[in-house]
DNA sequence: GTCCTTATATATCATTCTGCTATATGTTAT
DNA sequence: ATAACATATAGCAGAATGATATATAAGGAC
């Protein structure tokens, strides 16, 4: 069984395309998982240098165009640690919405303001969703068909979020920003 | 304007609603933020120190049924912090979702693996939305229209959820765990 | 040809947050 | 009685971010 980490996985996973730098592996998370399971580079180096005392990666430092780098390579420990945990069962979703929590406090908001952050927030989703679908071209052509599917997801979810959102603004503004209190059972009549 | 973090917020907002314990704060956000802005003790017993000493709120010792717990208050310092945090541009939101990751290296695995990651992660979801269906009727008595609006919100979440991954069950179960690859440019002929 | 910007490539670090462990006491069920 | 559970707080190792720093190569502007 694998008790790596999740992020330290998604590195064992990039390099079972193939040999790639800490840079390389950057640029594929930021083209493909980024936005569902992010990776920054104080994470990728360091990992990479623990697999590598794990064995669990190997490493050259090789002149590509007369630039250094260092090139990493799964071993075949590496391969069954990544494929064992492949094989577990995943681990639920976490989220870090700030603006459902927001929304957990709106009372505290004025009316205008609701609509103000509600109407930010729609457009930032929107901004969001083009930024995923100028992926698209670089999944047709580089990724397979589980990563497309992925960008479908992902276009899929942005969706969700954004009709439920315009939803809750036409709610809002037929009310003058102030939705209609369901009476609680104590103040019914 | 507010620098304080998004956890930091959480909890001045819990106080709020009026005075509070460290574990009462816990309480209100594992029964409502938890599924989408969690924090743990660790986190909340520390931030309240650390507001007290910004003089964002206040707290004292009282003894509740013959137990000793600190109560923390809002100050009018605090509730300006939370305030103007409430008026800020909201952060987008972030994501760690395993299964997601799991998705991307799928070409890995096993058609018949393949089928059961997807079969134990649907199972999972079903379990989560059960869970949030349990705090139903806690935001009926205790929230406020807000409140109930975020865990519709979550329902629907993971209605879409469960439904796209059952599609994508099906989609694997009729090509017996293995999409097919949409061909590429230089493939085609 | 030099200047500026962008891309490649890696390293470091304070800060934030989690999740685990520990401790203590009151309450409820058996 | 006593075990299990709820209330209440504290501390800490480890993970991850995001910001800063450094250096070099490539590409375009003028």
């Amino acid at each position: 069984m694998s008790n790596n980490t999740t992020v330290e996985n998604i590195i064992l996973g990039c390099l079972s395309f193939g040999p790639r730098s800490g840079y390389e592996i950057k640029k594929i998370i930021n083209m493909s998982s980024s936005w569902f399971y992010n990776a920054s580079y104080g994470s990728i180096y360091p990992i990479l240098k623990k697999h590598e005392e794990k064995g669990l990666v190997s490493s050259e430092e090789v002149i590509d165009n007369g630039r250094y780098k260092r090139l990493y390579q799964m071993t075949d420990k590496g391969y069954k640690a990544f494929h064992a945990w492949m094989l577990q069962s995943p681990k639920l979703m976490t989220v870090k919405y700030e603006m459902a929590v927001k929304l957990m406090f709106f009372a505290k908001l004025a009316p205008e303001q609701r609509i103000q952050q509600i109407e930010e927030h729609i457009e930032q989703l929107r901004l969001f969703k083009q930024e995923l679908e100028e992926i698209e071209p670089w999944a047709e052509h580089e990724g397979d068909s589980y990563q497309r599917l992925i960008l479908d997801w992902g276009e899929n979810l942005y969706d969700f979020l954004i009709q439920w959102f315009s939803q809750l603004l036409n709610e809002l503004q037929k009310y003058d920003g102030d939705l209609p209190q369901k009476p609680k059972d104590g103040q019914q009549l």
